[in-house]
DNA sequence: CAATAATCGGAGAAAATTTCTCCGGTTTTC
DNA sequence: GAAAACCGGAGAAATTTTCTCCGATTATTG
């Protein structure tokens, strides 16, 4: 016998498969995706997504709640398991970038949605910031991290990269993506940084050739 | 007598208007943003829209071709202004994000709409990476930027970083997006920036307390 | 393995949004 | 100061989005 509240199997896997697909659905397109373009993506009936999130608000605070526990935990792991307070500071900016833990941390600033001013959203992003103030400061102290440079800084850096270009083809996309990521860490050494990545550049041939191939990944009319 | 073709003055404005107005709200909402919207942002009536442009298509073409003049414009300027190359490359690059001249560069390439694969944008596009590598090789061989930072990883930087995050308080945006923008042209350097401008750093704290002030400018309903 | 209960999917009506025209009033030009 | 060109925005038509309903499907229990 289940307890009440307790999902059926096939049920709490649809409702994380929603949640993920909603974020990135969000997080390219901003909070005002339509809700059917958010269950096409993540294959499921609209019958599906309206049973498990009544409305738009109830899906976005699910998904706002989910990022920030996934960036908190994301931010506590690489404090302890790195040395260096740089390589946690880059290890979560990267860890934000996979996981596409997206622009929603801003989002939830604004008043675009009434949900996005939840207190306990307002705690979540607290508590992000306070541990990433952290870090920050052992970097600060490390003398790896500018002075100059904080964890609002941080944030917003991720917050404006991590979208990705999504008119652009989708891999095209994320190596840009990455790219940039990796030229904003640069940026916030106060050294050069100790193993400049040998990663070839993209010239700008490069890019016009990528940019003629196909476009994104648009749904089946 | 005014030749066919021309307009009148106040036309002409209008018509301009537009094109600026237009740009920077495609830039923050994609190529889907609606006329209304458009027009609204132009306080201007949906006639005077619809007057100037007969559908989306020809108003983002417009839009995409100025966008590409401009950058132009501004790659050949600062080229020429500039001795070092590297002060023409982040001048352009601040210029770009100053001029809010914006991802289209990107969207222009993909089939986000049909215009976008226009032989002329293509050409346009052609013509200011080609400019801009003329910069990054000269700064390249001057010594002042990484050798794995190509022409179109400066595109890609600022097709990311231009659009800022348009759910945010307008001014904080701003902020952040600028400041994104130093931290990438930090990380292009070969050296550490000669002077690592002494900006104090964005706070975890600076950054919520001004989250929690109001949010993006809303049209009146 | 069957019976039962919960969930799924998607067609489609209702609501909301967007497009785009039309015309009275205003501004520019000569 | 008259004529031609342009402006604005109300609102009908078209499109898009929301959200419900129910037959079909899948998980769970004994």
């Amino acid at each position: 016998m289940r307890a009440p509240g307790d999902l059926r199997a096939d049920a709490r896997r649809n409702r994380e498969l929603i949640i993920q697909t909603a974020r990135t659905v969000f997080a390219e397109q901003g909070p005002s995706a339509t809700m059917d373009e958010i269950a096409r993506h993540a294959q499921v009936g609209a019958g599906t997504l309206y049973r498990h999130f009544p409305d738009r608000d109830a899906l976005f605070h699910a998904v706002l709640t989910d990022a920030l526990e996934r960036m908190i935990a994301l931010a506590e792991t690489t404090r302890k398991q790195e040395g260096l307070a740089w390589d946690a500071l880059s290890r979560f900016v990267e860890g934000c970038a996979g996981l596409r833990l997206d622009l929603l941390i801003s989002v939830a600033g604004s008043q675009a949605t009434q949900v996005a001013t939840t207190p306990e959203i307002g705690e979540g992003r607290a508590r992000l910031l306070k541990i990433l103030d952290q870090i920050v400061s052992a970097a600060h102290d490390e003398g790896t991290l500018r002075h100059d440079v904080g964890a609002g800084d941080v944030m917003g850096a991720v917050s404006l990269l991590i979208r990705g270009l999504p008119t652009l083809p989708t891999d095209l996309s994320a190596e840009l993506k990455n790219r940039a990521l990796r030229l904003v860490l640069a940026g916030m050494r106060t050294d050069p940084a100790p193993i400049p990545p040998p990663v070839p550049a993209m010239t700008a041939n490069d890019l016009i050739r990528r940019l003629s191939t196909t476009g994104p990944a648009k749904p089946a009319t």
